[in-house]
DNA sequence: GTATTATATAGACGATCATCAATATGAAAT
DNA sequence: ATTTCATATTGATGATCGTCTATATAATAC
């Protein structure tokens, strides 16, 4: 997962309606109209906000009968997750930065 | 960590430069000029992209005589990335939504 | 076939975005 | 004081965004 899909997953997570949507997804599988149910939003701004969360690979889209059952896609949340996790801290880092600040214990 | 919060960092991260910009900093503090040398935008870009990760809290800002020195803030991230991992994906979950397709293995 | 239900698409709107060139500010060096 | 270096702010531009209404499509029910 490259700095471009993770750029585009965090789009994606950057609404909080789509947050939202996400969470009630990653407690199982619902159709569009169930989604809407919980959302103060319109059906095609839904439908809008599922083909952004579809388009990133978070989630997934199936037809069924007249519904549309939409899923979270837990490989690609899994990548997604593992590549935030790796964000390492360095509390009290070297830097090539000219003149650090004394109090971090550094010139260099 | 309320879902307006994290749609502020995820919006923060949802720029490819500033992804590469935190990547970056998860070395270690850098001064702007530092941070610049490593992209390909301008001063003024550059500046503008440093309010907003600080602004959601990601990054702090600390004067060093004539330098700016940028620091990600571990507790911030922390609080990020522990909302991300906490974020469950249920594979065959119970759905309220009528007609559930049959090898999803259920009916509500 | 016609109606009904569920979802998608089209088109528009104001708001926000990333970016830049130009300029201002702040801090050190001379 | 003036210059130099590092960063911030201003103002503009074209692009993208979230949202809506109106309409189209798809699937079932009658």
């Amino acid at each position: 997962m490259d700095e471009s899909e993770v750029a585009l997953i965090c789009k994606a997570f950057s609404d909080m309606n789509r947050i939202r949507i996400i969470k009630s997804l990653s407690k199982g599988s619902k159709c569009a109209n169930e989604i809407l149910s919980e959302l103060d939003i319109t059906q095609p701004t839904l439908s809008h906000h599922m083909k952004i969360l579809s388009g990133c690979g978070i989630a997934v889209t199936k037809r069924d009968g007249k519904n549309t059952v939409y899923t979270l896609c837990c490989r690609r949340l899994g990548q997604f997750k593992a590549y935030i996790a790796a964000l390492e801290c360095v509390k009290n880092p070297l830097s090539d930065c000219p003149e650090n600040t004394p109090d971090n214990g550094q010139k260099n």
